[in-house]
DNA sequence: ATAACAAATGAACAGTTGTTCATATGTTAT
DNA sequence: ATAACATATGAACAACTGTTCATTTGTTAT
């Protein structure tokens, strides 16, 4: 009455899954994981990230860059922000974005290696 | 007539406009990059790449140590082998999936990594 | 205080995604 | 050939995501 039987298959590798059971990091870090690899997982977002790579950019030069609203920049910079990839400084009217730390370059790095095969 | 109007702001940093552009990766490659990382946004399929960072699994020990469906798990696995993050081989009823190449590795990594502060 | 500009936010809508259910394909043993 | 099991696939549906539009907040200059 628990849990249902999710596998109509009879056990295969017990060893193997408990092995990979043990090791498996908990769940709440797992679904940190996912969400943020999931700020990498859209076009707008990895340009704003590819573009930020060489220099300090406002929403607005990020926008005319992208050709999309100063709205749809702003709404995704937010999840950056959330997510700790860029950070920003204000100055005057303006909001400086930049790279939050080196991981986002190796990420996008490793990302691009693995594609060149 | 060409292309709407897509920022209100006055121009404000041409020239970093222009260095950014130069630099940005095309359209194509930023896609196919977005698409990479979209197969690591998303927890099951985190899991899974995970559970194979140890060992060689078949489809049905990932359902079981998971707790999801054979379904949904060779759904994902399909993704996963057409993003080339996974590899497999058949043996006789099974086939065994593994981890790709060492690109997931170190983007799992890089990933975990960030989360660490 | 008011005007002008930059950025942020909320609601809404279309498009996408992940799971389930049902079924098909592939492999092995009888 | 048939049965039994492992995997793959297709359709369908709920949940989520990204953009737009309208509006608000924040900053600077007059």
């Amino acid at each position: 009455m628990e849990d249902a039987i999710r596998c109509v298959c009879v056990e295969t590798h017990p060893d193997a899954i408990r092995r990979a059971n043990e090791t498996l990091p908990e769940d709440e870090a797992l679904n940190d994981l996912a969400e943020l690899f999931k700020l990498f997982g859209d076009t707008t977002r990895i340009k704003i990230l590819y573009a930020l790579l060489d220099a300090e950019l406002c929403v607005c030069d990020i926008a005319q860059l992208l050709g999309l609203t100063q709205s749809a920049i702003s709404h995704q910079l937010r999840l950056l922000k959330a997510g700790k990839l860029v950070k920003f400084r204000r100055e005057g009217k303006s909001v400086f974005y930049s790279l939050a730390d080196g991981h986002v370059r190796s990420i996008l790095g490793q990302g691009m290696e693995h594609m060149g095969e």
